[in-house]
DNA sequence: GAGAAATGTGGAACTGTTTCCACATTTTCC
DNA sequence: GGAAAATGTGGAAACAGTTCCACATTTCTC
C-alpha cells in the first residue's frame, strides 16, 4: 500500500509538504497543493490512521462495555451512542461482557493496551480497581469513585408511577424488583432508586403498606412460576410498579392466568418505555428512559474530556409512556 | 505513561531483551526475565498496542457494517459475532449504517484509513465499488463479486414453510414480503429466495394459485393498515408464511382484527425464530435462522483469511421452530 | 528599495514497538 | 580441549506518519 513517501517522491516535494496538503495545515502554494493530490487520486493513497494515532496518541475510539446488546434498552443505547459519537468523529468498539467479570477484566486490560480514547462502562460488577482512571472513563448507571455518572432520573421515575397509580385511584400498592441481589453484592445500584422514589412518595402521604418484593432473575428474564406464587399472596393488590418492562410483563402474564384483568382488575406500571413488549398484545404502561438523551449525555461527558473541559455528572429525566396496562 | 524504553533503562537491558521478554520469543536468560518483569510491574508498564499494530502492521480489529443493531436478528448476530471473535483474540468495532448509504461509505473509507483487519458487510446497498477487495471482508445475505458469502439457507426454508403448512393442511397459500423493493433496487436480495424456495415447492406439487403479496416497509415495522386492505380481499387463504417475524406479527394482528383466529383458520408461520415476539400473547411459529452458527461461519471466514488459507461461501442451515400460530 | 512580515518548503527528530543481524557467552560432543 | 551448536544480548533499521526548525522566497510597508 502506498505511503507518505511515494507521494511525496511522485510529487518530487518533501515528505512535511504532503502532509500539509493532507491536513490541510501550515502553508503550501495552490499549485504544490494540486500536484499532491493529483498524486494521492493517481496512486490511491489512503493515510494510514495507526501511524497517525501513534504520533498524535490518540485514535478516536471510543469502547463500549456494556452486559448484552440483545437486550433492547441496551441494544438502543449502544444504537445512539454509536450514532453520537459517529457525527464527532469517533468509532465504536463494542465490548459485550456478558455479565462475566473475567470478560470484563479481559476488555478493561486489552483497552488499556489498544490505547483508546475512552471507555463507557455499563457494568453491574465491582470493577473499581481495574478502571485506569487516568483516561477518559463514563459510567452510565453505577457510580464509581472518580468516574463520571449519567443515569435516568430513576427516583423520580419512582415517584412518577407512584403518582399516577394513585391518580388511577389504586389503594394497595406493590413495587417488585431485582434489585438488591441478596448479599452477594451489597452495592446500592443505581435502579434501586425506582423503589425508593416509588415507596418514599407514597410513604410521605400515609401510604406505609406498600409490599416489596424481591425476585431473583437470571439474565434478565422473569421466571412465571416464580411471579405467579407470590402473586397468590396479595390478592388485595391493585397497582404495581414493576422495576422492568420485563418484569411487568411478566406479572401482567400472571394476574391474568389467575382470572384478574389488567388494567380493570390491577393495574401495572413498567420500566424502560414499553417499547420491548408491544406486538400481538397490549402495550405495556411505563416510565420511559430515553436512550437517545443518555447517549448525547455519555458523549458530551467524552468531548469534554477530549477538550480538556471539566466533567459532571449528568442525570437524564424520565417521561410517562403511556400503555393499556395501568 | 512508560514505554518499554523506560522499562529497558530501568532493568539495565536493551529494548530488544524486553520485548523478548514481553512476546516470549528468542532465548532471554531466567535471571535476566525475572529482572526485566519486576521492573515492568514496578513502573506499570503496558505496551502500546498502536505501536505494535504498527510494525506488525496488523491491529486485530474487524470492523461490522449493518443496518440497525436494534433489531432483535442482527442484535442477536452481533452479540455473537462479538463472542466469537473475543475468543480469537480480535476486537470489534461497530458501524451502524442506519440504512443510509452515505453513512457506509463513509464508514468504508474510514475502515481503509484505520486498517482493520477484516470487515463483515451487512447492507442492501450497492456498495460493490466502495469494499477494498484487497483486504478481508466478509459479506452477510447479500453477494458481492470477489467477496466471499454468508447466508441461511433461505430457499430450504422457504421450501420447510412449505411442506409445514401443507402437512398441517392448508389449501390456499400466501407469501407476503418486501423482498423486490420495486425498481429501485433491481438486484435479487438473498431473502427472495424465501419466496422462491416456497413457491418452487408449492409448484412443484402442483400447487400454481400462490398468492404473492408485496408490501412496502420502512424500517421494518409493517403497516397494519396496509396488511389490512390486503388481507380482505384473499378471504379463502389459510396458509400464509411471511417473510419475516414482524411480517407474520403484522399479519397475525390483521388476521385476528378480521374475526378470524390463528391457527384455527389462519396458519402464519414467520421467518427469524419466533424470539420477537413472544411476550403477552402467542409465539410466532417461525422458520429459524441461527445467528450464533452464521457468526461462527463469519469468523471462520475471517480467521481461514488471517491464516492465508482459501475461504469459500458458506450456507447456513435453518431450522423449524414450533410456535402457537400454526 | 530595504527591512519586516507573510508565505512556502524540506530535513530530521520523534512516536513505541519488532526483528534482523552481529557479536558474546555457554554448552555439547567427539 | 577445541570446534560446533545452542543460548543470550543489544544496536539499529524499519513501520508511516506529524511537527519543529531552519531556511528560501515572496509580499507588504514606510
Amino acid at each position: 500500500m502506498a505511503n507518505i513517501k511515494d507521494v511525496a517522491l511522485k510529487a518530487g516535494v518533501g515528505i512535511a509538504t504532503v502532509s500539509r496538503v493532507i491536513n490541510n495545515s501550515g502553508y503550501v502554494k495552490r499549485e504544490t497543493r494540486e500536484k499532491v493530490e493529483k498524486v494521492i487520486k493517481e496512486i490511491d493513497y489512503v493515510p494510514n490512521e495507526i501511524a497517525r494515532s501513534m504520533i498524535l496518541q490518540q485514535n478516536n475510539i471510543v469502547a463500549f462495555i456494556l452486559p448484552n446488546s440483545t437486550h433492547l434498552f441496551f441494544g438502543e443505547l449502544l444504537y445512539f451512542v454509536e450514532a453520537e459519537l459517529f457525527e464527532h468523529g469517533y468509532k465504536l468498539m463494542i465490548c459485550n461482557s456478558s455479565e462475566q467479570i473475567a470478560k470484563e477484566i479481559v476488555y478493561l486490560e486489552m483497552l488499556k493496551n489498544n490505547r483508546v480514547d475512552a471507555v463507557i462502562l455499563l457494568t453491574n460488577n465491582d470493577v473499581d480497581s481495574l478502571i485506569d482512571k487516568s483516561r477518559p472513563v463514563v459510567s452510565f448507571d453505577r457510580r464509581f469513585e472518580g468516574v463520571p455518572f449519567v443515569a435516568s432520573d430513576n427516583y423520580g421515575g419512582g415517584e412518577m408511577a407512584a403518582k399516577k397509580l394513585l391518580e388511577l385511584g389504586c389503594k394497595k400498592f406493590m413495587f417488585i424488583g431485582d434489585d438488591a441481589q441478596g448479599d452477594a453484592s451489597p452495592v446500592i445500584t443505581e435502579v434501586t432508586n425506582r423503589r425508593l422514589g416509588f415507596n418514599n412518595y407514597l410513604n410521605s402521604i400515609g401510604i406505609n403498606d406498600v409490599i416489596n418484593i424481591e425476585y431473583p432473575l437470571g439474565d434478565y428474564i422473569v421466571s412465571a412460576e416464580y411471579v405467579h406464587g407470590l402473586l397468590k399472596n396479595y390478592s388485595d393488590v391493585d397497582g404495581i410498579f414493576a422495576i422492568s418492562d420485563a418484569a411487568a410483563a411478566a406479572v401482567i402474564r400472571e394476574i391474568e392466568y389467575t382470572g384478574k384483568r389488567v388494567p380493570e382488575d390491577v393495574k401495572v406500571i413498567g420500566f424502560d418505555g414499553g417499547r420491548s413488549f408491544l406486538n400481538l398484545g397490549k402495550k405495556i404502561t411505563s416510565i420511559g428512559q430515553s436512550p437517545e438523551l443518555i447517549a448525547k449525555a455519555i458523549c458530551s461527558i467524552i468531548v469534554s474530556y477530549y477538550n480538556k473541559e471539566a466533567v459532571e455528572d449528568k442525570i437524564i429525566p424520565v417521561f410517562f409512556e403511556p400503555g393499556d396496562t395501568a
